[in-house]
DNA sequence: TTGAGTTTTCAGTATTAAATGAAAACCGTG
DNA sequence: CACGGTTTTCATTTAATACTGAAAACTCAA
């Protein structure tokens, strides 16, 4: 009995440090702290948690659970689960490693690169008729860039639609 | 002249657009406005420009255009041109796309990939003794995490390092 | 249809990050 | 070594972002 319980403090220590410290790297992510947090405290549950659990566990106030939490869900990050005979919702986070790349991948392909490709785009075909060096030189630089942001955004797709096995198969080629 | 004059307007208008959102989109990757608004503004310009010119261009303060030039010059992104005969630096922007990219590469991995990969390690390790179902689940998870992290960033090394052409080859194979 | 349990919203507040501007430090030249 | 030009620093201000808490909306069972 001892022994468990001093373990389950050790390891309720080493699950706090982890989640708080992968709130701080989240920010460094441009992912606010809060749903970096949930997202680590959920990801190491071994069971799914309720907003209340949550709530408490981080100390923060339900409105800023609830936003995080259904931010996450939009992500795909967690799930809602309902349990039967009960109202309230759960939530489970994806465990599989490879499932979280693809989905962060996704998502920060969606907000990060396809924005860029297409303002690059739009400068490119405004610029494209300006036949002066300097337009030239530019029109030249930003279609250097839309053409590698390009590149990436399908490799992106490429690797992101991979089974782990096989991306892991392709990298050992690369690390070998 | 005419034609010339209503390009080079044209060329500017195109120029400011591209600069000012891309300052916008530095915000999404977690980079701060003004560091990617000079970074585009340098991308762009047909000649080594001073702080002051910077400033002048996009209406900022000079501690704001001094820091952040200095900030660009410590990720390598761009670098201070001495011209002789004149006392002031000029700052010119690495303009290659994939040096551009094996740059921002390594900056990433070194703030966002390793603390992760160092905060795993630490909770792994704070957790290998615990013996508890919970304890056994939490460090696989986190090890699981460990595991992947640490392919991702060795990737990350592997591609940065390649020549340019190399990478568009083995990426043909996996685009074709 | 009422009311207890639960989720959602959002105006106000707090926190954090970025920008300003002026002063201080620096640096080469006369 | 003093002076004008230039860079650097940093206390203060401003802007952006995140969080709170309480009210409103929703939901289901009795």
């Amino acid at each position: 009995m001892k022994t468990v319980n001093a373990q389950a403090k050790k390891l309720k220590l080493a699950r706090d440090e982890f989640v708080a410290q992968w709130g701080a790297l989240g920010t460094q992510w441009g992912i606010n702290r809060t749903m970096a947090q949930i997202h680590a405290l959920l990801m190491t549950a071994p069971q799914p948690m309720t907003t209340d659990e949550v709530m408490e566990d981080l100390e923060i106030s339900r409105g800023n659970a609830h936003t995080n939490l259904k931010e996450l869900v939009a992500w795909g990050l967690i799930r809602v689960v309902v349990k039967k005979g009960e109202r309230r919702e759960y939530f489970e986070a994806e465990k599989d490693v490879w499932q979280i790349f693809t989905i962060v991948a996704r998502e920060r392909k969606r907000r990060e690169i396809e924005p860029a490709l297409a303002l690059l785009a739009k400068c490119a075909e405004e610029s494209s008729g300006i036949e002066t060096p300097e337009g030239k030189a530019f029109n030249n630089q930003i279609r250097a860039l839309e053409d590698f942001v390009g590149f990436a955004s399908k490799m992106s797709d490429r690797i992101s639609s991979m089974k782990y096995g096989f991306a892991v198969q392709m990298a050992a080629k690369l690390l070998g």
